[in-house]
RNA sequence: AGGGGUAUAGCCAAGUUGGUAAGGCACUGGAUUCUGAUUCCAGCAUUCGUAGGUUCGAGUCCUGCUACCCCUGCCA
C-alpha cells in the first residue's frame, strides 16, 4: 500500500478511523463531509479542513461528501456557491454523488421537528431574543424555564403550523428543544431549532419561512448521509452532547459521530471569513482573489499550486491544540513545488548596461537550459544586443564585503552568456546611475576566462529585445504577527502599507510572450511569479508567488 | 464555588501496554553550483507548563497548581 520511504502522516482523526474499522464501528465504512456555509470565500484554513475531510476518506477507501449547510439564507448567496465548487475542484477532490445542500433535507428536518413537538421534546417560545437572553441565566447562573415551555403537544403542534404557515413574524415565535434550563452546557438550556425567516432562499425560494438552526440541522443531514465521521473544529465541542442529543431522540437512519480539531491559525494574516469579507468590501484588498489574501482563490491567483496547499496541510498535521503555523511553512511548501518550474529571466528594476565593445545591431541568440538540473525540459533562446538591461540592486557603487554582483571595475557573468567588466558609471545631475558601460569577453561563451574570476553570476534581459512588463511584489498582509490581538484597535489598522508594490518597468525575456495566464516560472535569483489574469496581448503582468531564499539578504541585514 | 478543552525546542508536530525525546519549518556551519537558488552533509530539547507523589525507571500513571482557548446569536 504505503511505501515505507515516504513519511508516514498520521493524527488522532486517522487513529479513530482506525479503531472503527477494525471494531467494525460503522460496518467498515468511512463517509466524510465537508459543510461549507455558502456565505464567503474558502480560505487557507478551509483547506486544512477540505484536506483531512476528503484525505481522511481517500486513504480509508471511503467517500467525502460536499454539502453546503445553508440554514440562514440571508448570509448565503448562490455566486459563494459557485466558488466554493469551483476551489474544492481546483484544490484536486472530488466529492461523492451530487452537491448536497442541508437545504435538501428541509422536508425531513420539519418532519423531525413535529416528532420532537409530538414526543413532547420541543415546544413553541413566544419570549423575544430579549427576554430569552434574560430567561437562559448566564455562564454561573442557571437559566429559568421559559413560560410557554409546558404549553400542549396539540398547542404547539399547531403554533408551529402558524409559525410554518408565517403567521408569526420574524423573532416573535422559535420552537425550542425542551432540554435542560439548569444544564452548565449553556447549548443545552432548551435552544432554539426552528426559527422564522422571511427571506428568499437561493436554494429553495420562497417554499419556507422558517429555518432549522445549525444544532438542528447538521447532526441530522449528517444521519441522513450517513457520515461515519462528522469531523469539525474546536469552538463546536459543547455542541456535541446536543449533537448526540437530537441523534439519540429522533428516528434517525444512522449514529453519526462529531469530532473536533484545532482550526488554522497563520501569522501575520487572518482566517477569519467575516473579517475577510470586511477587507473586500472595505476595498481594502480588490476582491476575495487578490493575491495578498489567504483565499484559495487568492492564493491561486498568488501562484501557489494545488500540491503546494495539500503539502502544506499535511506539514502543519492536525491536533486539538490551537497553534499559530509560520507563514515560512506556506512558503516553504510552494518553494518545493515551484522548484521544477521553468526558468527566465526578468529584470523587475532595470539599470542600462551598455557593452562597449559589442557591435550597434548586433544579435545573439544564446542556448539557455530551461531548468539546469532538468535537462529534458530543453533550451531556450535569449538574445543577446549591445544594450542590456540589468537589476538596479545588482550594481554597488562601492561593493561590500563579499559582494558577488557588479561594481565599478568589478567582472560578472551574464547569466547564460558572456562575461562583462564594468568600466564605467555614467550618473546623472542628481548623481543617480543611470547606465553602466562594460565590455565582454568573448572568450567566456561557454567557458570560464582563465585570467581572472568573475564574481558571481547575474541575470539580464536585452534592451532592444524583450518584453516590457509589470511585476507585482507582495509582502505579508499584515504589520502584526497577530493583528487580532488588540482589544481596542481594529485589524485593520494593521495592514502592511506595502503588501503591494508594483514594478511598471519590468522586462522579461522575449521567449515568455507566449506563457499562458496562471503559469509559474521562476525568474532566476529572484523568487518565482505567475501570469496574472490581468495580463492582455499589449502588456504582461506578473505575481511574484514568493521569493527565492536569499541567504545574502540576511547576512547583509547584520 | 459554572461547563468544555489544550499545554513537548523560535514555529508546527510525533510520542497510545511507563524503559530513557521522530520529522518538518526556521536557524547555524561546511561541500557542490554559470541562480547568494537547488542539492548534499553536519549541528540545533540532559528535557516534555509547574510543584509534588508512585516506580528500579514517567513526556507517558496519580494529586495539587498555573497559563491560554471556547461557551450567555432566533450565526455557523
Amino acid at each position: 500500500m504505503s511505501s515505507n520511504e515516504a513519511p508516514q502522516v498520521t493524527n488522532f482523526i486517522y487513529q479513530i478511523v482506525e479503531k472503527d474499522l477494525e471494531q467494525g464501528t460503522h460496518g467498515g465504512k468511512v463517509v466524510t463531509r465537508f459543510p461549507p456555509e455558502p456565505n464567503g470565500f474558502l480560505h487557507i484554513g478551509h483547506a486544512k479542513s477540505i484536506c483531512l475531510n476528503f484525505g481522511t476518506a481517500q486513504k480509508y477507501n471511503g467517500v467525502c461528501n460536499l454539502r453546503f449547510d445553508d440554514t440562514n439564507p440571508e448570509k448565503e448567496s448562490q455566486e459563494y456557491i459557485d466558488a466554493i465548487v469551483r476551489d474544492v475542484e481546483w484544490l484536486g477532490f472530488n466529492w461523492a454523488g451530487d452537491i448536497r445542500y442541508t437545504s435538501d433535507y428541509f422536508d425531513q428536518l420539519h418532519a423531525w421537528a413535529v416528532h420532537l413537538i409530538k414526543q413532547d421534546k420541543a415546544f413553541v417560545c413566544q419570549l423575544n431574543a430579549e427576554q430569552m437572553r434574560e430567561y437562559r441565566g448566564n455562564l454561573t447562573e442557571p437559566g429559568k424555564n421559559s413560560p410557554y415551555r409546558d404549553r400542549s403537544v396539540e398547542e404547539n403542534l399547531e403554533l408551529f403550523e402558524q409559525m410554518r404557515a408565517g403567521e408569526f413574524a420574524e423573532g416573535e415565535a422559535a420552537l425550542r428543544a425542551k432540554i435542560d434550563m439548569a444544564a452548565p452546557n449553556m447549548n443545552l438550556r432548551d435552544p432554539v431549532i426552528y426559527r422564522v425567516r422571511k427571506a428568499h432562499h437561493h436554494q429553495t425560494g420562497d417554499k419556507w419561512c422558517i429555518y432549522p438552526s445549525y444544532d438542528f440541522a447538521h447532526g441530522q443531514s449528517d444521519a441522513i448521509e450517513e457520515i461515519t465521521h462528522s469531523i469539525c473544529t474546536l469552538e463546536f465541542e459543547d455542541h456535541r452532547p446536543l449533537y448526540d442529543w437530537f441523534v439519540d431522540n429522533l428516528p434517525v437512519p444512522a449514529k453519526p459521530r462529531q469530532y473536533e480539531f484545532a482550526r488554522l491559525n497563520l501569522n501575520y494574516t487572518i482566517t477569519s471569513k467575516r473579517k475577510l469579507k470586511q477587507l473586500v468590501d472595505e476595498q481594502q484588498v480588490t476582491g476575495w482573489d487578490d493575491p495578498r489574501m489567504p483565499t484559495i482563490s487568492g492564493l491561486r491567483r498568488r501562484g501557489y499550486t494545488p500540491a503546494a496547499i495539500r503539502n502544506f496541510c499535511d506539514m502543519i498535521g492536525v491536533t486539538r491544540s490551537n497553534s499559530t503555523v509560520d507563514m515560512s511553512m506556506l512558503e516553504a511548501a510552494i518553494r518545493e513545488d515551484l522548484e521544477s518550474a521553468p526558468r527566465a529571466m526578468c529584470v523587475i528594476d532595470p539599470i542600462k548596461l551598455t557593452l562597449t565593445n559589442y557591435e550597434e545591431g548586433q544579435e545573439e541568440w544564446f542556448e539557455v537550459p530551461v531548468h539546469p538540473k532538468d535537462e529534458t525540459l530543453g533550451h531556450r533562446l535569449v538574445p543577446l544586443t549591445k544594450n542590456l538591461l540589468i537589476e538596479r540592486e545588482d550594481f554597488a557603487m562601492e561593493a561590500p564585503k563579499k559582494w558577488k554582483r557588479l561594481a565599478p571595475g568589478f567582472a560578472v557573468r551574464l547569466r547564460g552568456s558572456y562575461c562583462v567588466t564594468c568600466e564605467d558609471v555614467i550618473t546623472n545631475e542628481a548623481g543617480e546611475v543611470v547606465e553602466l558601460r562594460c565590455s565582454y569577453d568573448p572568450a567566456t561563451k561557454g567557458e570560464n576566462p582563465t585570467d581572472y574570476k568573475p564574481k558571481g553570476v547575474i541575470h539580464w534581459v536585452s534592451a532592444d529585445n524583450s518584453i516590457p512588463c509589470e511585476v507585482r511584489q507582495y509582502d505579508r498582509l499584515f504589520t502584526e504577527a497577530n493583528p487580532e490581538a488588540d482589544k481596542e484597535r481594529s485589524f485593520t489598522e494593521f495592514l502592511n502599507p506595502e503588501s503591494l508594490q508594483s514594478f511598471p518597468n519590468a522586462r522579461v525575456e522575449v521567449g515568455m510572450a507566449n506563457a499562458a495566464i496562471e503559469s509559474s516560472y521562476q525568474f532566476e535569483r529572484q523568487g518565482y511569479f505567475c501570469v496574472d489574469p490581468d495580463s492582455t496581448e499589449e502588456r504582461m503582468v506578473f505575481n511574484r508567488t514568493v521569493s527565492l531564499r536569499d541567504s545574502w539578504a540576511k547576512q547583509s541585514k547584520g
